[in-house]
DNA sequence: GCTCACTGGCTGTCTGACAACTGCGCTGAT
DNA sequence: ATCAGCGCAGTTGTCAGACAGCCAGTGAGC
């Protein structure tokens, strides 16, 4: 049994960070707009200064703002954002959380297509060891939803490792992570209330199939057909509604 | 003509995290492990407290490492990174760019066959024009090379925007801007000295003839032939090696 | 052996200070 | 009147020191 993590109090600078992004989203600060003085903000936040300097680094860090000594603070443009991030409250909304899986969906299509290409014996194995992990949690009526969950996530990471490109593995991982850490529960009611589970091994077998056989086409093929399937078997429960 | 950005000498904090990063990509710190106090990095690298704490809070935003008050900061599991950040030394090899180049295009690939859904005839209209800028640069002997790659960047924007996906437009202006300014000279002396310009063009215009058809699969298929063939274009330019 | 208060160290925050830099207005010379 | 040059106020970047709250380990007391 999981605890659920306890609310902590956000920190401070990250609570400005979460105050300035706000504004950002809402329109209130535009692109080219000087920010307040970090001291204007630390007392209109009632904190240090050294406390806004953080917040502020963090949003220099994403390219958000620049900083020019003896100038101010500016908003910059969005084409020079230099990471791409998921705020928490992208997964409020489950609209939000079906965009962040087609978009996983995309790179995860592209990247079997590679594996398929680059796979060795080894990986095959791997593939294979996950894929009977999920047919053992058929018969494992307790935590089998879950042990599908976590091999249906093991699969994709499986497959990414191989495709030798860590930039599209790295993204996985992330964004592959938050949309479980937001999903896990509805998806594994999912795995159990639908009884699904043996359709959608089915799939990825077909998956590993062209994969161990090397043919990308077919990899993209079927990779295409398992997530953009799984996408719409949770786009379609019933009690898949926002809050 | 346009001056080269002078190297500005990096902030403090920016060396701090650029180190910090550095030994943590080369397995001097592994998952799990506690930072030195801030303290100790304070007077190992020869600075101030402040400058340490901007440089672990970036560091803290990124999910890379985590920190507990009373006891230290820790390298978290790569599974709880909440960015994904290309670094600029990612730039350096031309294999590693042509891997964001693949990642980017899966991500396109993906969002033009939603885009064939979603299009409006003023997306159209905008896309056409786009084209038409396509065509007309190539009578442009001067800065027809420059216009002609700004234009592929638009298009690809301009899809992106229709898609309804705002977490891939996020995703797509922020890596390709990236790639973009570190792939412009290249590409452009690309276009010029294999005047290829115009099969790229009629690659372009049946994807989104498929767009406007509202043919999900056709945009698809399209927007896969244009991209890969772009980068393996640029893949097999002679003088595309590491320098 | 077990309990528990203590203690040293760590993070989070605050305060004050100073250097380097920028934009702007003012002054003074032409 | 014009304009070059100067100084000034404001801003960021950095430094130093301080303190509260928290935590792990220690050692005394039972």
């Amino acid at each position: 049994m999981k605890f659920k993590s306890l609310e902590r109090t956000p920190s401070l600078p990250q609570e400005i960070v979460a105050s300035l992004t706000g504004a950002l989203h809402a329109g209130e600060l535009q692109p080219g707009d000087r920010l307040p003085s970090e001291q204007a903000l630390a007392t209109e936040f009632g904190v240090a200064r050294t406390v806004v300097r953080e917040a502020i680094s963090q949003l220099k860090y994403d390219g958000i703002v620049q900083s020019r000594v003896g100038v101010g603070a500016f908003i910059s443009q969005p084409q020079e954002r230099t990471a791409f991030r998921i705020s928490p409250e992208c997964f409020k909304k489950r609209k939000e959380l079906l965009k962040l899986l087609r978009l996983r969906n995309g790179v995860v299509i592209e990247v079997a297509a590679d594996a398929a290409q680059a796979r060795s014996s080894r990986d095959i194995a791997r593939m294979e060891a996950i894929l009977k992990e999920m047919r053992d949690a058929i018969s494992d009526s307790l935590h089998g939803a879950e042990r599908h969950f976590e091999a249906e996530r093991q699969l994709i990471l499986a497959i990414a490792k191989v495709a030798d490109n860590e930039h599209a593995l790295n993204f996985i991982v992330m964004i592959d992570s938050q949309i479980a850490e937001n999903l896990r529960s509805v998806a594994v009611k999912n795995i159990r209330a639908t009884e699904l589970a043996a359709a959608a091994i089915e799939e990825q077998v077909r998956l590993v199939e062209a994969i161990k056989r090397g043919d990308p086409i077919a990899a993209r093929d079927r990779a295409r057909k398992h997530y953009d399937n799984a996408a719409q078997r949770l786009a379609d429960r019933a009690d898949f509604v926002d809050p």
